[in-house]
DNA sequence: TCAAAAATAT
DNA sequence: GATATTTTTG
C-alpha cells in the first residue's frame, strides 16, 4: 500500500503535467517502467511488502508464545494475530527468520554456559570491546556495557566489584543537570497511548520505524528491582558479544547482553551539546546498588525504540543510528509501570539461561 | 555496495 | 509447513 497508492498518485500527477515530467522522470524512472508494465492490467499492482513494525512483531511473538513453540505454524499464528491484510506467506517468512534468530540465540547461550571459566575473560574482553565499539557509533554517546556475565559474577560475589565500580565511576562522571533533566523529560512521557496503537501508527514514522529486533523481555523481570537510585540516560544499546563480527547486525539476546548507555561522557562533549539542545535520549535507566546485573537489561530494545520514536519524532539521531539502534542490544529501565503487560511479548522461556535469572 | 528483510520457489 | 533461493530494500 505504501508504494502502491502514493507513488502511483505521484506518477499520474506528473504525467499530467507533462512538460516538467522529464526532470522528475529521471528520478522516478524505475517506478515508471514498473507502472508501464503494470498498468497493462490493473490487477497486478504490486503488493506491498510487509513491514514488520514493532507492533506487528509483538503480535507475532505473542501469538507464537501462545501457541507454543512446538506446535507453532504460520497459519495458527496468522489466526491469532488477527491482522486481516497479512498473509500466511508473510507470516511464514517472518517465522523463518524468527526461528533463525532464536536458534542463533540459543547457540550463543549454549556457548556461553559451556565455556565456564572463560566467561571472566569474556567479561573483560567485552568491556574492552565495548570501549572501542563506543566510537563506532558516531553519535558521540557513551555506552556503558553490562552483560549477564556480570550478573553471574555479581551473584558469585567475587568479581562483582570491578564491574560495579566501573559503572559507578562512569555514572558519577556524568553530572546530573542535563541528564537528569532530559531523563525526566523522557521518562515522564506517556507511552501507553502510542504503544497500544494499531500497526499503522508506526508507519507514520517510517522509514526508520520499521526495523525491529526480536528482543522481547519477560515483564516479571522488570518488576524485581523497582527501587531505583540512579538515573541515567540510555540511547543506543550495543551488543556485548564476545564475538562482535558475528553479531554485527544480529539481534541481541536479552540474556546475553545487556547494555546501558550513558550519554554525556566527558570526552564527548559534542554529544552533550547536542543533547542539550534537543535531548534525543529519552529513557531513563536505573542501577540498583544491590543487584546491578539483575536490574539491567530487562526490556526490549524494540520498545525502547518505539518510545524513542514516539517521544522524539523530530529525532536528533540519524537514520543510520536508528538502524543500528534497533539491531543492538538490550536496555533496561524503570519503565515497567508504563507498560501494558499485554503488549509485551516474551521470548520462550526455555531460551533463557535459567541460571541467569533464577 | 552490501547485508538484512521479505518474497517467492521448491 | 519447512527450507532454499531470489528479489528488494535501506
Amino acid at each position: 500500500m505504501r508504494n502502491g497508492s502514493n507513488h502511483t498518485d505521484d506518477d499520474s500527477n506528473l504525467f499530467a503535467v507533462g512538460g516538467e515530467m522529464n526532470l522528475m522522470k529521471k528520478r522516478k524512472d524505475l517506478d515508471n517502467k514498473h507502472d508501464d508494465k503494470e498498468f497493462g492490467d490493473q490487477t497486478s499492482i504490486k503488493k506491498a511488502r510487509v513491514i514488520w513494525s514493532v507492533d506487528l512483531h509483538q503480535k507475532f511473538v505473542k501469538a507464537v508464545n501462545r501457541i507454543g513453540f512446538d506446535k507453532v505454524g504460520p497459519k495458527k499464528i496468522l489466526d491469532l494475530m488477527n491482522v486481516p491484510w497479512l498473509t500466511r506467506e508473510n507470516v511464514a517468512s517472518h517465522l523463518q527468520k524468527y526461528r533463525l534468530y532464536l536458534s542463533r540465540l540459543q547457540k550463543k547461550n549454549d556457548q556461553k554456559s559451556s565455556t565456564g571459566l572463560s566467561f571472566l575473560n569474556s567479561l573483560n574482553k567485552q568491556q574492552n570491546d565495548g570501549a572501542i565499539d563506543n566510537f563506532r557509533y558516531s553519535d558521540g554517546t557513551l555506552k556503558l556495557h553490562m552483560d549477564t556475565t556480570s550478573h553471574e559474577v555479581d551473584l558469585n560475589g567475587t568479581v562483582t566489584r570491578p564491574t560495579i565500580e566501573k559503572i559507578r565511576a562512569s555514572i558519577s562522571d556524568i553530572t546530573d543537570p542535563k541528564i537528569r533533566k532530559s531523563s525526566q523529560i523522557g521518562c515522564n512521557q506517556p507511552f501507553e497511548s502510542a504503544e497500544s496503537e494499531a500497526n499503522h501508527t508506526v508507519y507514520e514514522y517510517s522509514p526508520v520505524s520499521t526495523q525491529c529486533s526480536w528482543n522481547e523481555v519477560p515483564k516479571r523481570l522488570l518488576k524485581k528491582e523497582q527501587n531505583t537510585q540512579k538515573h541515567f540516560q540510555i540511547d543506543q544499546p550495543l551488543s556485548m558479544n564476545s564475538n562482535p563480527s558475528d553479531y554485527k547486525s544480529d539481534y541481541v539476546s536479552p540474556v546475553n547482553s545487556m547494555v546501558s548507555e550513558i550519554d554525556t561522557f566527558p570526552s564527548q562533549s559534542k554529544s552533550l551539546i547536542a543533547n542539550d539542545q534537543s535531548p534525543d535520549i529519552v529513557f531513563t535507566s536505573s542501577l540498583s546498588s544491590k543487584a546491578p546485573g539483575y536490574n539491567l537489561g530487562c526490556i526490549s530494545d524494540m520498545e525502547i525504540y518505539q518510545r524513542n520514536l514516539l517521544l522524539d519524532s523530530h529525532a536528533a539521531s540519524t537514520p543510520l543510528d536508528e538502524y543500528y539502534n534497533m539491531n543492538f542490544g538490550m536496555q533496561n529501565m524503570e519503565m515497567s509501570e508504563y507498560y501494558d503487560p499485554w503488549l509485551i511479548a516474551e521470548v520462550p522461556t526455555n531460551l533463557y539461561d535459567s541460571a541467569d535469572y533464577s
